[in-house]
DNA sequence: GCTATTTGCAACTCCATGGTTGCACATTCT
DNA sequence: AGAATGTGCAACCATGGAGTTGCAAATAGC
């Protein structure tokens, strides 16, 4: 009874929330569709940790994946990205809009229950 | 090297990748400020697990404890959430721009090194 | 056809994190 | 003062995820 879309939030959330995974995603966007071991070149990590974490990002769409002959290029797909802004744009417009409600609420009825002692 | 501003971001990220951190910042923000153990009645977890994703989010600077007498109310700071959807926008933007170069780039210069098969 | 390069498992290690419990400390109320 | 209630801390456990290594399978180039 909470939000619907929290399953995709989710896996956006947690791919999002590894640094490495947001730099991999800043790569890629950056230089365009590459391979796992193109990528893996620029990290302190193996490719296969890369890989993994290729795999975490297409998991949550925000990467789509293109085989070329022996090579597989990964390349961004923006509008994941642009669906978790929304979201998160929708939360904190929910928020500002309780917290004025709140606020009215509390300006109508000052101290609710706090002369009762 | 890459972004100055991703520290902050980790931080909220990563508070926002746990689904009962969602959720208790989703309470939060609906039923104004609460306690850890008022808060912890609505969930499947321990009142100290509770307390943890409380920290957890305040180190985010997501929330704001404020001690009243014996009890210790968390409430909202929607600044914060604010700024994490402005950075989200931003890099979703920043993506979109260089997608868009890249586009141009290709319309300039179509297959580089590709056609020779 | 052989070799080099690249991807794709799979097994394994390590540690961060979510969760628990128990108890001590503080505060309020009678 | 003493009982209740609520918070804070610390130890502890279990799971998952990040990372590694080794090797097999596929593809490209000679």
């Amino acid at each position: 009874m909470h939000q619907p879309d929290d399953r995709p939030a989710d896996q956006v959330f947690t791919a999002l929330a590894d640094p490495t995974r947001r730099r991999l995603l800043d790569q890629l966007s950056a230089q365009g569709p590459l391979s796992a071991t193109d990528l893996a070149t620029g990290y302190p990590v193996s490719r296969q940790a890369v890989v993994k974490h290729l795999g975490a990002l297409s998991a949550a769409g925000l990467l789509r994946s293109e085989r070329h002959g022996r090579e597989v290029l990964y390349g961004v797909v923006p509008e994941r990205l642009d669906e978790a802004t929304a979201w998160l744009a929708d939360v904190g417009a929910r928020w500002d809009h309780r917290l004025r409600a709140l606020a009215d609420h509390l300006r109508d009825d000052p101290d609710p229950g706090a002369g009762t002692s």
